[in-house]
DNA sequence: TCTGGGGTCCTAGGACCC
DNA sequence: TCTGGGGTCCTAGGACCC
């Protein structure tokens, strides 16, 4: 999809639609451009600029906040779609899938094409957002096809064109090749997808590792990975939150507050898909950038806000004081090893009345919004509304 | 005015097992 | 006595994606 967000955003909103439109974080000074819209772009406006740097560039830009719920849910409505023309379709994340429709399209069409204006058609009409399609004979070239044309753009590459489609492409266009390896591959002298494809697969060997034969194959446009259709929730890895604050905290009392916050959205998240994991990752960025991220691993599975939240404090109280001189930017807490949780069996009667608690509390908060009823500890400033809300759930007398 | 928030995968070293 | 060769699991950290 084109411009995902600023699209969706632009497509909810009439007033959004034919202006700069910017999606971004929760900050003018700390935050950045999540998306631009197309209005937005010929002022230099790309996705990851700060958007103080955005706001410059393009003073009359609409900043809208980010609203993934409503991403996830179109997103969500058009990947059900693609399904409908073939089972393989392998999510390549939130606005971005592979179709293997190698057997199927003429079930419906005559040309692999017909079926993509399709597609784009029923997008547009439905949402009232374009996509780009590419069409090729691997996953590598078909990504490299769909932003050949972008916006509302339909490209293939034939068999018979993919060496001069290569030849003068930059390396770092190949998905998989970023900042670190471009700047390897300059040193060696290869700047296009042509010269990658030529270069000696023992020098490549001997510099990347197993990757420099893939990297090699990647400039020749081979590409064997089959296109995946996975069930999302079996293929989850982790799940996680993290926040920049909007100016650096030096007090343990506070980040211990932002820890459970953070903490309890991931409890939060881990419950209503069903996941329990074993490792808690705490990741904290400095007042001078620099990061520092520890895992965990606990013998039991844990979906609990407070419980992660005790993981992550552990963690944090085994990293030491530097902290305290250089401030905390951002934290984040996430967690791993996730296993699809069942039906478990609570031998102690305290466990059981905790998770009925629990489940209680997700029934309000599912109902009346995140955080109708938290822990009394969460509590922000600004948020003068807090104290007189304290109720004594969990009769720790915190 | 530098750089958010959501992820995945890979590697290397250490601890530990038989 | 200080040691091989097979393996697993855990952790830190880096690179990459959108």
């Amino acid at each position: 999809m084109d411009a995902f967000f600023a699209s969706v955003e632009q497509s909810a909103n009439p007033l959004l639609r034919g202006k700069p439109v910017l999606v971004g974080g929760h900050s003018l000074t700390r935050g950045v451009v999540t998306t631009a819209s197309y209005e937005a772009r010929p002022y230099g406006i790309k996705a990851g600029m700060s958007l103080g740097e955005a706001r410059r560039l393009c003073p009359h830009a609409i900043i809208v906040p980010a609203d993934s719920g409503k991403y996830v849910e179109t997103s969500q409505v058009i990947f059900s779609k693609l399904r409908q023309y073939t089972p393989l379709v392998e999510v390549f994340s939130i606005d971005e899938a592979f179709l293997d429709v190698t057997a199927t399209f003429r079930h419906f069409f005559k040309t692999p094409e017909d079926l993509a204006l399709h597609l784009k058609s029923w997008v547009t009409k439905q949402f009232r957002i374009t996509m780009s399609v590419g069409i090729a004979s691997n996953k590598l070239l078909a990504k490299l096809a769909s932003d050949v044309r972008k916006p509302n753009g339909l490209f293939r590459i034939h068999h018979e064109r993919i060496s001069s489609f290569l030849e003068k492409l930059p390396v770092e266009t190949l998905c998989g090749i970023g900042p670190s390896l471009k700047e390897h591959l300059h040193g060696m002298g290869v700047r296009t997808c042509g010269e990658l494809g030529r270069f000696s697969e023992h020098l490549l060997f001997e510099r990347f590792g197993v990757i420099g034969p893939v990297l090699k194959n990647m400039g020749m446009g081979i590409d064997h990975a089959p296109v995946m259709p996975a069930d999302a929730p079996d293929i989850t890895k982790s799940m996680g939150h993290s926040y920049t604050l909007l100016e650096d905290i030096f007090e343990l009392r506070d980040v211990k507050k932002y820890l459970l916050w953070l903490a309890e959205r991931v409890g939060r998240r881990l419950r209503r898909e069903n996941f329990r994991g074993c490792v808690v990752h705490l990741w904290i960025r400095y007042g001078d950038r620099s990061s520092f991220v520890r895992q965990r691993a606990c013998h039991y599975d844990l979906d609990d806000g407070q419980d992660i939240y005790h993981e992550a404090l552990k963690i944090f109280g085994g990293s030491g004081s530097v902290w305290k001189e250089k401030g905390v930017r951002a934290l984040g807490v996430s967690v791993s090893g996730l296993r699809q949780s069942g039906h478990e069996l609570w031998l102690l009667e305290e466990y059981e009345k905790h998770r009925r608690l629990r489940k209680s509390l997700d029934a309000i908060n599912d109902r009346f919004g995140e955080f109708t009823v938290k822990p009394a500890s969460i509590n922000f400033k600004g948020d003068d509304k807090a104290e007189s809300d304290v109720i004594d759930l969990f009769g720790s007398g915190k």
